[in-house]
DNA sequence: GGACGGTTCTGTATCGATTTAGTTAGCCTA
DNA sequence: TAGGCTAACTAAATCGATACAGAACCGTCC
């Protein structure tokens, strides 16, 4: 099939013996011009086989192209394959899907380089996470020309989606310290400043608190533990780096390995992922939960609540922190700070 | 802060008295001038704040924007949630990445004129199951000017990537036949011609067999069927239209609270999502698994292995089918189609 | 009949880069 | 010293549209 070549706005003109801006009114303000001519345009248009103006082009002459990036602190193969972030995007892809934007994905992992450049195309950037090359965070606020949310994390000068994880982080662990634990313990989800999948020991440097979430969720467990009488620098502490089974789970097969008398009687995780793994390698050890070992998670995603026993966990709306930084960044909700609430559930980990 | 007000390519190149070909040079081809010039624009880009050419303006010139759309056959806020999509969408991910691209996430749901016109700013295009427009489809290939791969439905003219659905299906279901089953019966998913949720009657019309894999994996069933002497068409089937917990969870019910001698003992679901759903509602309702009831899947979501019992079911690497379908559109691999195999997985849920 | 207002249509500058063909400068060689 | 080559740089056309200012047309009203 020879391909009829590709035709363009100008040919189209030509062919038809009318200006490029009556064509191009033809399809982009039909009050422009007589229902008549463009009606020809658009039936000529057909016939040779015109799609329409050319979305490279168009972009460049508007300045706008309809495409929102979604810059992942995580490589995409990991935000995709979680269930939280998933679900922001979800949030987020339903609002622009429903106003006429697309959604480019970007990774903050890749060459910081090219995230500013290649996408000076996006009319806006929603940022979600810290990303590890500050650099890049820096570029994309530099280049000031097209607007920036940030999700999950507090950026300086740019309006910031989030949850109140200090008060949902107290309120889980009260509700898990009203039954005095005898061994508790916290599983943290990349809270050092160096990669550590494991025990976290004094030696180990934390992120620094304004950076991140995960500082505000532990210290909403330890503001608990305090007030119970806990010494919070007593109880241990396990790190892990990247919220998937895979690496969570020999993490938390040494804690449950460990002699009776010292493995913890409660886990607070601070995802719930986390907290799933823990639940199925204690079943698989014969472990009885929540007798023998309480767990709680953070997030509230799906998996945990359609099986049993069901995690008891907080629940954040992370559809809709995608919804509210999407209506922010296409300019439908002012841009300012916004902080959700969350939920407490009590399922059966941890009655 | 006053923004510096925006600088192109050839402010700066007035700026420094050069011409604007040698500030393009500078930032794409390095050999094309004198190191010493080359470090004097890039200092001066730095000083100024240019951050490097505008990837609007490039993308029309040079005709490719380094992005790949994915066109996804549901809503994204579907597929985003949907373990296979997002494998799928990981494999593409990885190596778009690898490679300098970006991906754009499409629906065919929404408008099917948006989806060509807003995306001709595309270099190629992956489309993913059976889009319920056609239209949409012929506007795509009608292009003719981007590549385009299809994956897991048959697209005229146009490479495909699938696995063996009706061997994969059929060694399954020998495998669950093995064992004589009293009361077997099938869940498909997205079979009718019309939108259905719950038992399949005679009346219901089939989707066409050439246009989705529904058809082949349910022929994989049906030729186990007959060839263990079980006439296929005496086996109840029930439809699924959407692969979500929420959807299934009714149909499913309404199976399992069946009476005791009228509920099947045997259930080949068509997706591992089903068959979670089945075995959640199967143990809430203190059935056991598998003695009193055998499950299978389709699909080997990670979220089926990680559990007790395992689910019995069928690994397709969805990850390695984006994979290659992204080395085809990116011409790294060439384009015709590719059939993967797949792997029977022997949980508990059958053993 | 001419001024006026409104609609419809056109000519052309412009968006911000890339790229080809061509110029200039510098150096080597015979 | 002229000729030839290469390296370094530039001028200008081009990608495919949009949008402004203005031209042409048409009917109306005084």
């Amino acid at each position: 099939m020879s391909s009829p070549r590709h035709i363009t706005l100008k040919e189209l003109a030509a062919e038809l013996g009318v200006s490029t801006a009556s064509v191009s009114n033809a399809f982009n303000r039909p009050d422009q011009l007589s229902p008549k001519l463009r009606e020809r345009i658009l039936s000529e248009a057909r016939r040779l086989g015109y799609r329409g103006p050319d979305a490279k082009a168009r972009s460049l002459r508007t300045g706008r192209s309809r495409i929102i990036a979604v810059v992942l602190a995580e490589t995409l193969t990991y935000s995709l394959n979680d269930a939280v972030a998933s679900e922001l995007l979800s949030g987020i892809a339903e609002v622009l899907d429903a106003h006429g934007h697309t959604l480019l994905l970007l990774s903050g992992r890749q060459d910081a380089s090219r995230v500013p450049g290649s996408s000076s195309i996006a009319d806006g950037f929603i940022v979600y996470g810290l990303m590890p090359s500050l650099v890049l965070l820096d570029e994309l606020q530099g280049t000031g020309r097209q607007p920036l949310v940030a999700v999950d994390f507090d950026l300086e000068g740019q309006p910031t989606v989030h949850v109140d994880d200090e008060p949902a982080c107290y309120a889980i662990a009260r509700h898990a310290l009203t039954t005095p634990p005898r061994r508790p313990a916290v599983i943290n989800l990349r809270l050092t400043e160096q990669p550590c999948n494991g025990r976290i020991g004094d030696d180990q440097a934390l992120l620094s608190a304004e950076r991140t979430i995960t500082r505000a969720r532990l210290a909403g467990f330890q503001r608990a533990f305090a007030e119970v009488g806990i010494d919070p620098a007593a109880v241990p502490m396990w790190n892990i780096e990247e919220n998937t089974f895979e690496v969570c789970a020999p993490v938390i097969e040494a804690i449950l390995d460990a002699p009776a008398d010292e493995r913890p009687d409660l886990l607070l995780c601070m995802s719930d992922r986390i907290a799933l793994t823990a639940l199925t390698l204690a079943e698989q050890r014969g472990l009885r939960v929540p007798e023998d070992l309480r767990i709680t998670g953070f997030d509230g995603i799906a998996e945990g609540q359609y099986r049993a026993p069901r995690l008891t966990t907080v629940r954040q709306d992370s559809v809709e922190k995608g919804r509210i930084a999407a209506r922010m960044i296409l300019g439908l909700s002012p841009r300012e700070d916004r902080l959700l609430s969350t939920k407490l559930i009590v399922g059966d980990t941890c009655p």
